[in-house]
DNA sequence: ATATGTTGTGCAAACGATTGCATTCGTAAT
DNA sequence: ATTACGAATGCAATCGTTTGCACAACATAT
């Protein structure tokens, strides 16, 4: 049973004030006699003291506690953000508390109710998107907030992110530089940022290089496993099929990888596979596959330190941060030769 | 801005007492007109009123949050956990905070310490292990605990987790019924209750099949996949090295999946493997690994379902669950023919 | 002798919610 | 007229900390 600031007090016989002041104030701004400090101190290591901080909280109006709400806790891009945030708001002396939202915008409205309720001191969310009213309501409630890996542009709040134009751009043109020209795009939950800069970025590449979109080739509707493989199988029936296939997510490449080995489609043979984001196991996939890699570290460390700043000082230029993404090249693309392009082209008439 | 009882009921010209009742007393025990309750509700609503759970667990000494401790987030398998904990916990109107110790004892101490500070109703651990004098204090705490994929049989403490023993002689009996005697080992960490009782199982297997274990088969220390990766690039220079290995991890198995590949060593042609643990991907990868599956979402369930008996009741027996693990056959196992088996005794002697 | 400091400690008011025990008023039963 | 009761509400203590202010005791300076 834990006791209490008053607990000790009695024992030692002198006030609660002077327990809290050995205890927690590390101001010198009261001088505690030395023989009073060593007395309480002893007391409360005897008595097995704990603070409580909700009384603590209730009190400073502060509870060093950070809120950090992600779509899906279980996919590996999420729980490596999680991690790296722990660990950077960890250093500044700061807990944090997660939710996940499971891309689900109510779950998420309910996350935002419960941390404000719990009194954090800030809030770091990758937003499901879509909508933003209970977003509004944390600037309302004055909280401190930075968006993670979703940057939207018409909402005034700090944000930072990856560049994901550029990360589409950079997968689609290396299947254009191969020579592919019918390239397919496998999204995730339409209307998240992610998915439309994204799609946005697949969009660009193919006008700049003057190849017609063909909106059949754009399919699927969430960042799971299960989308990747119902639409890759959908992508293979068509008669006129698609050379490669540009997946939005990790989770959507498994699927379609799981599509291809059922079908006997080889990759990257008969087909070429890119994917955006790029966890711990891409590379040891078969084939290895060529990925658009997000720096993470470096996000979690800018969103921690623009959280901080707006600790601080909350009435702060807000900023919009957009990160470089990288082009692992591995072993999931194929180069179509002139000849193999036109061999498919015949093929497909 | 939050605005508090005091200040609805001054709004209304009600006292405090009513307001809260109307806000959160669930009971029907005190009767509040409806023209009270209408208008202390539009009040609330217009003053844009939140709860203040600090305030609330201060006085109900009860928070509604449950505690989660795990070795490392990033790991597929306790992002897999968190995630199904998650769920669960939520369903009994509890919340939950994580804490990541990356495999380490000490912040899994200051990670109890915060966790009982802040006053949690419930503690679900999934412990490095090695060492229990923390534990203690959570039971010294009266918080009830229980511990999850880790059960110390020397510990009076309620846990779940899977019959780790019976996992690793699925896996290692599955090797020799396919030929191989030559097997090896890469461990996770040791003296972690995961590792000791996989080891068990290894050990168990070849001397029930009365293959002498040979130690220089036995390596490793950790569970991340840097330790596959050298440990097994250290097993394929060996004079005599092993037909297969049997890894205590998915992260390991994939360290010991790029060190093959480094190697041009060929799965299962060259090296068959096996591994515990058997997240989302396994079924992915070049090959396709054999693995050992756990049950997590029961394994979840029941955890969650122990702690809330035992918040219910805390002076309840206690339990220890151990779930059936499950062998998933896939490519990366070889069959040793007769012949190639005796070359190999062969060899050895 | 008076003023001025310094040192060490305690008082009491917050912080925001909950709840057992009144209290007030009206109505019905005796 | 007295008693009893139910409905609707308020009082005040409590949960455990923090901290501005006050104060006592003593030392030092003028």
């Amino acid at each position: 049973m834990s006791s209490t600031l008053k607990d000790i007090a009695q024992k030692t016989g002198v006030s609660v004030s002077t327990v809290s002041r050995v205890l927690h104030d590390n101001t010198k701004k009261y001088k505690i006699s030395d023989e009073t400090q060593e007395k309480v101190k002893s007391v409360a290591k005897e008595m097995g003291y704990r603070i409580n901080t909700l009384a603590r909280g209730l009190r400073l109006q502060k509870t060093f506690e950070i809120g950090v709400i992600v779509p899906d806790i279980a996919n590996p891009f999420f729980s490596a953000v999680i991690k790296s945030l722990a660990g950077e708001l960890r250093k500044g002396g700061y807990n944090f508390i997660v939710y996940d939202t499971d891309e689900d915008i109510s779950i998420e409205r309910s996350a935002i109710k419960s941390l404000l309720e719990k009194r954090v001191d800030g809030l770091i969310i990758a937003s499901v998107g879509q909508e933003f009213s209970h977003i509004h309501k944390v600037r309302e409630a004055k909280i401190p907030l930075v968006m993670i890996d979703r940057c939207f542009d018409f909402l005034d709040i700090d944000s930072v992110s990856v560049d994901n134009v550029k990360g589409a751009l950079l997968a689609v043109n290396h299947l254009i530089k191969e020579g592919h020209s019918r390239i397919a795009f496998i999204q995730g939950l339409p209307g998240t940022y992610a998915n439309e800069t994204r799609l946005q970025g697949y969009k660009q590449a193919l006008d700049e290089a003057e190849i017609k979109i063909d909106e059949h080739l754009i399919v699927g509707d969430d960042f799971r496993s299960l989308n990747g493989y119902l639409e890759t199988k959908h992508l293979l029936k068509l008669t006129s099929p698609p050379t490669a296939i540009f997946t939005a997510g990790d989770l959507i490449a498994l699927g379609a990888l799981e599509a291809c080995r059922e079908n006997g489609v080889s990759i990257p043979k008969d087909l070429s596979l890119v994917t955006f984001d790029d966890p711990v196991f891409t590379s040891y996939l078969s084939p290895a596959l060529t990925a658009i890699e997000q720096p993470i570290t470096k996000m979690c460390e800018m969103a921690v330190a623009m959280l901080y700043r707006r600790m601080r000082n909350s009435d702060d230029e807000r900023r919009k941060v957009l990160l470089e993404p990288k082009l692992n090249v591995r072993n999931s693309v194929a180069r179509l030769s002139a000849l193999s392009n036109i061999t498919h082209i015949t093929k497909k008439q």
